[in-house]
DNA sequence: GACCCGTGGAG
DNA sequence: TCTCCAAGGGT
């Protein structure tokens, strides 16, 4: 038998606490199967691909829907892109959802509808990177593969105290999980070391009175909010824009469908001008008008509205028409029906150029969707 | 490595 | 135009 050093039994005693910290205070989350069972690998692939940059209470109510509507990852192959856009609007970074849809379709295709167990072949799937497909093989398939995600980077820093700033940090943070990884319960290591990161170990009110890996933490003593160090972030700049909603005697609104790449790819949205910088005052009404997709309809400001993306704010003024009887849908364009407006794929800035509109023309804005 | 890519909630 | 951020991936 041989002799541990030192620090193998302290990062085994780690480990350790953390998974008898677990076994007490794991979340109950709707993807995660009960202690002992294995979940469905599709159904961690689905809440993983979620999860992606998404906080836990946003996902719920999608994860729901997206098993209510296709239980088994055949039933979402199956499925047409727009449904599962449509399905995934409001939450966000939609090329989530084509990756997800395209993933689908592999694993049918050339993995007979089974996901596969190994990380080097997760890995390949579009969508899947080296988080995703760690998580999958780790708590889907038990196996021993470091999971590296923003909880565990957090956790990790301040274990260490890292004076490494992100995204420099990650390969010392990955050889540290790796290192410490027990064979025996990779799946729950994994969710531990998140759920301790989510729960106790925060970004701001960190819980290190309660916190199990207390001992084990170099960061303990000073402030740990000052690990990871970050870089500093860059200023948002600020767009404008002019959006239109032209609205048929029926109630039908005209809309288009976005390209398949780039910002809210593939998804529904009103015509409209281009988005460009500058500042409010140098976009006087009357240029937002001349973009208009039809000349000869009455517009009229119904007020605008604000967004923010990663990468930018944006304010659109938003028009609104009654459609002259003898105008047909351009190029490009299609005509909505009322009773179809509520399903459409329209991301949450078109939901509100059209609860903008809707308030214009005094109509009652639509129940929000299950 | 840098940049692009959404959204809503907490503090 | 508060700031920060949440189970990242693609290019």
């Amino acid at each position: 038998m041989t002799r541990k050093s030192k620090s193998e039994i302290g990062k085994s005693s780690l480990s350790k606490s953390l998974l008898v910290w677990y076994d007490r205070a794991r979340r109950d989350l709707p993807w995660r199967a009960a202690p002992g069972e294995r979940p469905d690998p599709y159904a961690v692939w689905l809440s993983e691909i979620m999860l992606q940059q998404t906080t836990v209470a946003a996902v719920k109510a999608y994860y729901e829907k997206f098993l209510a509507l296709w239980p088994r990852v055949d039933d979402l192959a199956a499925a047409s892109l727009e449904q599962v856009l449509q399905a995934w609007a409001g939450l966000g970074y939609y090329s989530r959802a084509r990756n997800l849809h395209a993933c689908a379709q592999r694993v049918v295709v050339e993995h007979g509808g089974v996901f596969p167990p190994r990380e080097s072949e997760l890995r390949r799937l579009p969508g899947v990177g080296p988080y995703t497909a760690g998580a999958i093989a780790a708590i889907a398939f038990d196996q021993p593969a470091p999971v590296v995600d923003g909880n565990v980077e957090r956790v990790v820093a301040r274990l260490l105290a890292l004076e490494t700033p992100l995204p420099a940090a990650k390969k010392e943070i990955f050889a540290f999980v790796a290192d410490i990884l027990p064979h025996d319960r990779p799946g729950d290591f994994a969710q531990a070391m998140m759920d301790l990161g989510a729960t106790v170990c925060a970004p701001r009110a960190p819980g290190c009175l309660i916190c199990p890996l207390a001992r084990f933490c170099a960061a303990r003593g000073g402030d740990p909010r000052d690990f990871p160090k970050k870089p500093p972030k860059k200023a948002r700049p600020f767009r404008r824009g002019a959006a239109f909603v032209l609205r048929r005697a029926d109630g039908a609104v005209l809309a288009r469908r976005r390209p398949e790449r780039g910002l809210l790819g593939g998804m529904t949205e009103f015509f409209g001008s281009d988005w460009r910088e500058g500042r409010a005052e140098d976009w006087p009404e009357k240029r937002g008008r001349e973009r208009a997709p039809c000349a000869t309809a009455n517009w009229r400001l119904a007020g605008e509205i604000d967004h923010v993306f990663t990468h930018f704010a944006l304010r659109l003024a938003v028009f609104v028409a009654a459609a002259p009887a003898d105008f047909s849908a351009p190029e490009g364009g299609f005509w909505l029906a009322a009773d179809d407006l509520r399903a459409a794929a329209f991301p949450s800035v078109m939901r509100k150029v059209e609860a903008c509109a809707l308030k214009a023309w005094d109509l009652p804005a639509p129940a929000k969707p299950a």
